[in-house]
DNA sequence: CAGTGAGCGAGCTTCCGCTTGACTT
């Protein structure tokens, strides 16, 4: 018998259609994309390892090639369905009629090579006759649509892999842009703006309670006083908390209100109009995955991954549709499904009269399933399913059957009320005082049709129901009410609110930036990046985000414009559609053609000697402007400076809460500083602070101080004595002279050492500095320089050649790696010393190798210090490419603020004996992390640390402890 | 983000879209 291979994205597709298609078929499903561009060096094939191009993974000067990997996680299924296809008559490829699944189908093809006949097939339903029909009219790939996808996915490598080292080398390293992400999150930083930007405004307001002649009660609110509009909050200029110009309105003050109230109560009014307007409400189109995300946020206040992970197992037990799909249409078989559930549990009258059709395009929607919905030809009632789901799920399916039934019911049917009244205040002295206008309005629901079902944004569509009705008197124009009470109220205006994660959703969808399957993981990537954080429910954007927005803002303005996306779309559309080609349009917009296009990469040539990382770094609040105080982001996080002062801005404080009077008070803060007392002998103060590089102590008020110590890793910050202070800082000691010179005993850097002229020695322990005595100085000083047995880096082989140098393998900081002397190749993955000839080990060091640094052209400071010390390079560095990359290097290598020892690392068994030589703190902290395995984000703030701090200190500690199980 | 001497070589981070396990506690 011939078999038939289909195979399709989901395996949970793939049971579904298999029962549909019955015996000769085999379905088995890809598990989406089976292929890639290279991630990281890694995933390149040794081939290609080395060339320039290999870590964007596109061939730019060979027409932009792209280079596609099978991805680590996927080889052993890939290995799978190429033995299925190779028992296979006749091959399937059932994958998603949209971009992206053209392009999966294309890359089966690819990988797979099959030898027997390939057809292409699309079905936008799971439905039995959906299959059925597809199966009868099978097309071939659609190549046009293949190399659409290419360009998408080749930009937003080109864009991500381009841009994001720009951040690094400007804001921060690990930092991150793309097409999407960083529009989504320059929507967080605008917003967070405006909020800095807002001035609030105060009004005032009367809140009348009418009563009518047969003594029922309506509320109305005072709309004018003497024919002039009163101010409303939309009548302030969100800038300045003043009436905009063009307003012709009229603000009540407290006092003024107050006064109206009083001479308003126990007055008549008169019902000026009175106008009744009916009115109809349609439901809500059925789900798609933002939708289903805003709701789940909104009714079961869910975050996006945890709607999307409750529908995932939903979807894979077979109670719903594929839950990441940006169509609202719904195939007959549910519309039937859900009119037949309308009339059996709510009766015909709740009935639509015809069956409603959703077929609204999203923007940039490529429709390829159904709207999320029950699944089957007759849904299965949440009451039925209490039993089989669990919490989330069952609370999510009863959300989706809710919303779907609710789209096949009637519209809603009500009367709206608006009534006008007028009548007059008295003065203060009781005389006839301003006329004032006053408004009510009600709204009745005749028939509550679909709301019976599904009110959006509530829980309970019962209660819900009623709080849609305000219910108002029948009153008459003429009429005549007394104002019972009268209820002065004060308002404020408000900032426009924070995005939340599904109004971010919403908002990315309408501009059409982002994916079904995207969008809870677009969400993650912000968080993750620190871009945001979330309070609540609100995305607040940190200060990084505003650095990295102003830094794509002003220099890369066109990639985070909120049209990039869709006007990309429409080129893709074009490729798709054969008017356009791939290489083109890559070409102009990472090249530039003729001076056209985005042309990406002399853009960024151009830019990064134009950006000034300092500006960049920092951040302008309209709040402290004048003040003198500036925001910048650091490498240790966001501080405010002026001048020579500094503070740390308190971890999670909002952008929008920094007003000038919290600057000052941060400003003024001691800091965390412990002061220990007064040193007697000079009259100054001692403080013990936590600092950088550990805790150390200051003698003097001044700023820097007069004297500073670090103390010994005995020490602990929390109960440092006075006394003990002074002993530390009485360092440097003077233990004598000796040759001429004197001998100076100091706590440095490294540890406590002794130094002589220009010759240093280490100490063993720290309580040598101040026990040392000259004897014993000059001993060691008679010592060759890293003691015995400390010689540097012993070889761990050496391959020798004839006609060139030996080359060494050495054991250095960052691992293994090979020299000769000239040039240096670290070892990789797979490469050690065991399987290493000397064969092997020449070609690494020629292919790789490269010169070590030279500290020449290392900018200020260090250079000075190091002066001519080192040689000074014959040449420039060679390769093209390492011109272009010395750069970053150097400033990461600048950057490293710490120094690993040397010594190869001890095991976490081999350095627990040493934690004694931790503070109190430290130790805390290096037990949970490394003891316990938590996470240094939850440890810090037990401890009650700043994450980075703590990270700090962390690997302060971890120096430590090494230092002391190597017994220094 | 204080201030201190040595040895001693980087390589990686990152994108957006498709889709689920595989691990452990």
């Amino acid at each position: 018998m011939s078999k038939t291979l289909v195979i399709v994205e989901s395996p949970a597709k793939a049971r579904t259609i298999e029962k549909y298609l019955g015996k000769g078929y085999m379905v088995e499903s890809s598990i989406g994309h089976i292929r890639d561009l290279p991630k990281s060096a890694a995933d390149i094939p040794e081939k290609y390892k080395g060339l320039a191009w290999a870590r964007l993974g596109l061939d730019i000067e060979n027409d932009f090639q792209p280079l596609y990997v099978v991805s680590p996680e996927k080889r052993q299924h890939v290995a799978k369905l190429r033995k299925m296809a190779a028992e296979a008559d006749e091959i399937i490829l059932a994958t998603d009629d949209d971009r992206e699944g053209e392009s999966i189908a294309w890359h089966l093809f690819q990988e797979l090579k099959p030898k027997v006949p390939v057809k292409r097939m699309v079905f936008h339903e799971i439905t039995k006759e959906a299959i059925q029909a597809a199966i009868a009219s099978p097309r071939q790939i659609d190549t046009n649509l293949v190399e659409a996808q290419e360009a998408r996915r080749a930009l937003d490598r080109l864009y991500g892999y381009e841009v994001s080292p720009v951040l690094w080398k400007k804001v921060a390293p690990k930092l991150s842009a793309g097409r999407v992400q960083s529009v989504a999150t320059r929507m967080l930083v605008e917003r967070e703006r405006e909020r800095m930007r807002f001035v609030s405004a105060p009004w005032w307001d009367l809140l009348v309670t009418g009563r009518t002649a047969d003594a029922t009660t309506f509320p109305a609110r005072l709309t004018d006083i003497a024919g002039q509009k009163l101010a409303l909050g939309k009548d302030f200029d969100p800038l300045t908390g003043k009436l905009k110009p063009d307003a012709k309105v009229r603000i009540l003050s407290e006092a003024e209100a107050r006064a109206l109230a009083d001479g308003l109560t126990g007055e008549s009014l008169t019902v000026t109009s009175a106008e009744e307007k009916p009115f109809t409400q349609k439901p809500y189109p059925p789900f798609i995955t933002s939708t289903l995300q805003q709701e789940g946020s909104r009714k079961l206040g869910f975050a996006a991954t945890r709607t999307m992970r409750a529908a995932q197992r939903l979807y894979e037990g077979g109670y719903i549709t594929y839950m990441r799909t940006d169509s609202t249409n719904l195939s007959v078989e549910a519309v039937t499904a859900a009119r037949t559930q309308v009339s059996g549990m709510y009766g015909p009258s709740y009935l639509s009269p015809q069956p409603r059709v959703y077929s609204k395009k999203a923007k940039n929607a490529q429709e390829a399933h159904e709207a999320i919905r029950p699944a089957g030809s007759s849904f299965r009632t949440p009451d039925s399913l209490k039993a089989e789901l669990g919490g989330d799920e069952w609370r999510l399916y009863d959300l989706i059957w809710k919303r779907t039934v609710a789209c096949q019911m009637a519209d809603a049917r009500g009367r709206s009320l608006r009534v006008r009244l007028g009548g007059k205040a008295l003065d203060s002295s009781g005389g006839a005082g301003e006329e004032v206008g006053l408004s009510a309005s009600g709204r009745t629901i005749d028939f509550p049709g679909f709301l019976r079902a599904y009110v959006e944004g509530s829980d309970d569509p019962s209660a819900a129901l009623g709080d849609r009705e305000t219910p108002l008197p029948p009153l008459k124009q003429g009429e005549r009410v007394t104002a019972e009470t009268v209820k002065p109220e004060g308002h404020e205006t408000q900032p426009p609110a924070r995005y939340t994660e599904a109004s971010l959703v919403q908002s990315m969808e309408g501009a059409g930036i982002g994916r079904p399957s995207t969008y809870a993981s677009i969400l993650g990537t912000i968080q993750d990046r620190g871009y945001a954080t979330k309070k609540g429910q609100a995305l607040v954007p940190s200060w990084t985000a505003f650095a990295t927005s102003a830094l794509l803002e002003h220099h890369f303005g066109n990639l985070v414009d909120y049209d990039f996306t869709a006007k990309m779309e429409e080129d893709l559309d074009d490729i798709a559609g054969g008017r356009a080609k791939r290489v083109p349009y890559l070409q102009r917009f990472y090249l530039g053609v003729n001076g056209e296009g985005m042309a990406l990469r002399p853009l960024i040539d151009r830019q990064m000697g134009e950006i000034d990382a300092r500006s960049i770094a920092t951040i302008g609040v309209p709040k402290l402007e004048g003040s003198g105080i500036e925001v910048r982001v650091g490498r240790y996080g966001p501080y405010m400076q002026r001048g020579e002062d500094k503070a740390n801005l308190p971890e999670g404080l909002a952008p929008d809460e920094l007003n000038l009077e919290l600057a000052e008070e941060i400003m003024s803060r001691p800091s965390g500083d412990r002061p220990l007392g007064v040193d007697e002998a000079s009259g100054h103060p001692v403080v013990a602070r936590a600092g950088r590089y550990g805790p150390y102590v200051t003698l003097g008020a001044e700023n820097p101080p007069i004297r500073t110590a670090s103390l010994f890793p005995t020490d602990d910050l929390d109960t440092l004595s006075l006394e003990r202070a002074l002993k530390l800082l009485s360092l440097p000691r003077l233990v004598g002279t000796s040759e001429g010179e004197e001998v100076w005993a100091l706590n440095g850097k490294y540890g406590p050492y002794l130094k002589r002229a220009n010759d240093s020695r280490s100490l063993t322990t720290h309580e040598e500095l101040f026990t040392v005595t000259l004897a014993e100085a000059e001993a060691l000083f008679l010592q060759p320089r890293f003691g015995k047995g400390r010689t540097p880096t012993p070889p761990l082989s050496t391959y020798k050649y004839e006609g060139r140098a030996d080359i060494i393998l050495k054991s250095g900081r960052f691992g293994p790696y090979l020299t000769d002397g000239e040039r240096n190749a670290t070892l990789r993955k797979g490469e050690s010393e065991d399987n290493l000839t000397a064969e092997r080990a020449l070609k690494i060091l020629e292919e790789r190798g490269k010169e070590p640094k030279a500290k020449v052209g290392k900018p200020k400071k260090a250079a000075a210090k190091t002066g001519a010390a080192k040689k000074a390079p014959a040449k420039k560095a060679p390769a093209r490419k390492a011109a272009a990359k010395s750069p970053a290097i150097k400033t990461a290598a600048k950057k490293a603020p710490v120094k690993a020892p040397a010594k190869p690392a001890f095991t976490w068994a081999q350095l627990k004996p040493h934690l004694g030589v931790l503070s109190a703190q430290e130790q805390q902290l290096v037990t949970a992390t490394r003891d316990q395995g938590r996470k240094m984000d939850d440890v810090a703030p037990e401890l009650g640390l700043d994450v980075k701090k703590a990270k700090g200190m962390a690997l302060q500690a971890s120096k430590k402890l090494n230092q002391a199980a190597r017994g220094e």
